[in-house]
DNA sequence: ATTTTGTTGCAACTGAGTTGCATTGTTGAT
DNA sequence: ATCAACAATGCAACTCAGTTGCAACAAAAT
């Protein structure tokens, strides 16, 4: 597996964020560093089964590093918050996520851009846009 | 105030889905008819003190009008889901929601166009766009 | 080493939404 | 109008993601 981050990479955005380093910390911000896409405190715990922090540890850190900035909710499902890094963001946008109906899959679309809503003129600031898109992903959306 | 749609006008609606006309379907329908924006299952309630339908019920009675299209689910905030008439929507796209993150309100903008995902020739099917921002609303983005 | 201050585990709690089941209401046919 | 078929409702108990208070603990600064 490639790591995005290495262990003093996590620790020097930790640091540099004035958080402290915990197992914790560390832990749940290298699971997000080394994941795909976007994780649920379930799917982090599971991922962190060394370390075996409180479920209530895993919410208290990653509320830290979601005030620093440093990861974001992406979106939420069946009433879960799924969490990822902010890295793959513009200043006002975060990539699109996209949900497969059918094999119930949800993708990260790092690379594509949907301009800003134009609403400046009518007295919007926006700080944050963020999309959601439902359909069929080109796996389920077999044609010929 | 303005009714969106007469009481006939809703009992046209139920009948040509298919739905029973009871009285909490009549009421959930009317309720969402007549409101500006989106509204959570216990502001549903408020409205229908006349009423008074069990929450069990009004749930149920969302959950038929969403498996209809005759309502969606516009957006999840504080762990609830905030309902509203699916008629403000394209095909593929419901219209963007804005929230003030200082005033905490949250704005339709029914006359608002975000383009699609550019994501067809990757495979990708889209069935339906939400386009979520947050920032700061004309009241509390005061300038000059 | 000591202090300061942030972090953790635990258990109890919160609250939106769900489920099973007995009862009631709507509808269409007679 | 009556009736049967089936959908809708109320209620109570439940689920479960996320929160809270507090005492024990660990990181960082001195
Ligand atoms: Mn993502
Ligand atoms: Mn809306
Ligand atoms: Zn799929
Ligand atoms: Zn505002």
């Amino acid at each position: 597996m490639i790591e995005k981050f290495t262990n003093d990479k996590v620790s020097e955005i930790l640091k540099s964020a004035g958080l402290r380093l915990t197992d914790a910390r560390v832990g749940v911000l290298s699971v997000l560093a080394e994941s795909e896409g976007a994780l649920s405190q379930e799917q982090i715990a599971e991922k962190l089964a060394d370390i075996a922090p409180n479920k209530t540890t895993i919410y208290r850190v990653l509320e830290s590093l979601v005030r620093k900035g440093i990861v974001h909710k992406a979106f939420t499902r069946e009433r879960s918050v799924y969490f990822e890094l902010g890295d793959n963001c513009s200043e006002k946008q975060c990539h699109p996520h996209f949900t497969c109906t059918s094999c119930d899959r949800t993708v990260c679309l790092t690379d594509v851009e949907v301009p800003l809503a134009g609403i400046g003129e009518k007295g919007f600031e926006i700080h944050h846009q963020k999309v959601e898109i439902q359909g069929l992903c080109p796996g389920c959306s077999v044609e010929g």
